[in-house]
DNA sequence: TATGAATGAGGATTCATTCAT
DNA sequence: TATGAATGAATCCTCATTCAT
């Protein structure tokens, strides 16, 4: 299954992300995402196994570029835990923000037993291990206080996608962003006197 | 189609909300339902007008449950809002704890033409303000900090369902417990000096 | 299956009948049929074997009571052929005025297996044999002339059928009786000359 | 959607149609209809929007195949009044001898209420206009008397319906053509005197 | 006898998937 | 490789029928 046409392959995972986004999964028929990718209906098959495959690409795919982009941000340039914080929490947002499904329907995915389970925890180690190392960092350095960063490490997508949810265009981005952010430093303010 | 029998109708609901917290409405077959819950099939249809209907009454029935005892514990007896808010913390763990799949099925909701809308919100808010009030009441007898009591209200549940979610068994509950609470008391800490 | 209740059975008759008029048989639910006729649907069970049998006997009954009416009507004093004739013919109109999709009803009957042949065969040949006798009396009495009064007598009922169908309301009864009366006798009529 | 194969439509429509006849719709199994077309179950969905679309289908196409060969037939070169009402007569019994059930079902159609009525009245019009012209244009010619041609067109139809009803095989055709048209014939003779 | 809640066989309909072109 | 007409397995839902009361 040697993709001819990568590009092709992009425009129907991104026509059926807009779909599955939209719908829950029995509601979106592969005639509809061939149509809204401009492909025939056959094409489908040639890029994906079945509607199941396609929709457990659609979201790994999605997570998969959080995950980098989250990374290659923050991989940039070495910096304080502080800064590497508040760089993920925006990130964060600004992503959910762009995809408000995306995250949901990871969480969906126990009991689609065709996932490619490695693959997928991989990845959601791997943004586990992304926060969690710059929250120990700044533990290390004296900056945070936290008994348990993995997980602290847990909550803080957790947290970002209810504030988020359903209302999303009605709140500020901005307060949002700053009031987030303070929070989640409060919680890792180190405290004058003992714990 | 006078509901005949409450219990009945309870049984159906709740075999179904088992069935449907493992796996994708799509596999979910009424054929199951109606075996698990100990009816025939069609007797689904004397207590739900629908198998949408049934999945969306599950959600909100487990929805609805969760806030009612949220806020009978907490009204209970009048107490400190640090008090409160570990009431409410712990109620919340302890209810994903039991229904791990019924949180999750309220963020499918958009999509789901059919949803009576009001009553869902009129739900959701109902969970926010009684989150809202613990805060707010803390802030004004100075034992919280929070420039926003609203915004958090909303990011305690999904911190708390994102701290559970997918590998809930493999976390020690007590210890999880007991690390939201620090975090999220450490978040609305009144610091010394200016905020 | 001895009837307690004579009465109860024609009302459900009644009401199914109007049913069974207005839309196909499989459009009519018994549940209405029991509403329409004000008892259980159980009830019906008590009366009827089936739906079909219900159906079949709705007809039936319609059939025969329009056989008898006429019987009675045309045996009550005996009368000139073109008397009998004419109060046939009115006596039809009537009836098809009056049940206006019986006739009909009738004519669905093949296909439906569990009609009981002979009862129906009975009654329908009643109904020609009525018709023929009046003619062939009156061939010979000379006043009709009419080479196969058989065949004539199996027209009759078609004849009146089809000007009342569908847009009954919209003709005008008596003129319609005039000139169905005039037509039929026209075609009887013994004429001058050879034939 | 679109009819790309005008033939298989009419392969179903006429395996529909031989179903349809000889049982009650809902005795009538889609699967029954899709095997005798040699089609797949999926198929009728492709040229008919439902089990009642096919039905009413059948059903029109069947009566516009009768009224346009009347039409042909009639039309082909102008008649004597006399003759085009033998040959309509003759093409009537023609067809109901060929499609027994087609005219039986045409009766059945109020109470479907998915009926494109002004397409089947138009078509129903049609036919009566046809015979309705034939007696006029013999009334004019001073070779029909009859005061109201419009009713006598409706006769006709029902008459022969009537003739041929339930027993067909029994009855000699040419016989009952000879006989029918006699009747008619006479019905709307010119008297010697006054009418 | 009368009921109507419960039942589940039955069947229309949908839609993922295939395959001839 | 690309297509979309054709397919039929899969499943929701209906409704005649039963039966405990």
């Amino acid at each position: 299954m040697q993709m001819m046409d990568e590009q092709k392959r992009l425009n129907i995972l991104a026509a059926a992300a807009k779909l599955f986004a939209d719908r829950p999964f029995h509601k979106v028929l592969l005639s509809d995402v061939a149509e809204a990718a401009g492909v025939g209906k056959g094409t489908l098959y040639i890029y994906f196994k079945s509607k199941e495959d396609l929709y457990l690409s659609v979201v790994y795919d999605g997570f998969a570029r959080l995950v980098d982009r989250l990374r290659s941000q923050i991989d940039e340039d070495a910096r304080e835990p502080v800064e590497s914080l508040e760089l993920a929490v925006r990130e964060f947002i600004y992503f959910i923000y762009q995809n408000p499904h995306l995250y949901e329907l990871m969480h969906t995915l126990p009991g689609w037993k065709a996932v490619d389970r490695p693959k997928w925890d991989a990845k959601r180690m791997e943004l586990r291990a992304l926060l969690e190392s710059i929250i120990s960092q700044g533990v290390l350095q004296g900056c945070f206080a936290d008994s348990n960063p993995r997980l602290t490490a847990r909550y803080i997508p957790g947290l970002v996608r209810a504030a988020l949810f359903e209302d999303i265009k009605s709140v500020d981005r901005q307060m949002l962003t700053d009031h987030i952010l303070h929070f989640v430093k409060s919680a890792l303010a180190v405290k004058e006197g003992l714990d």
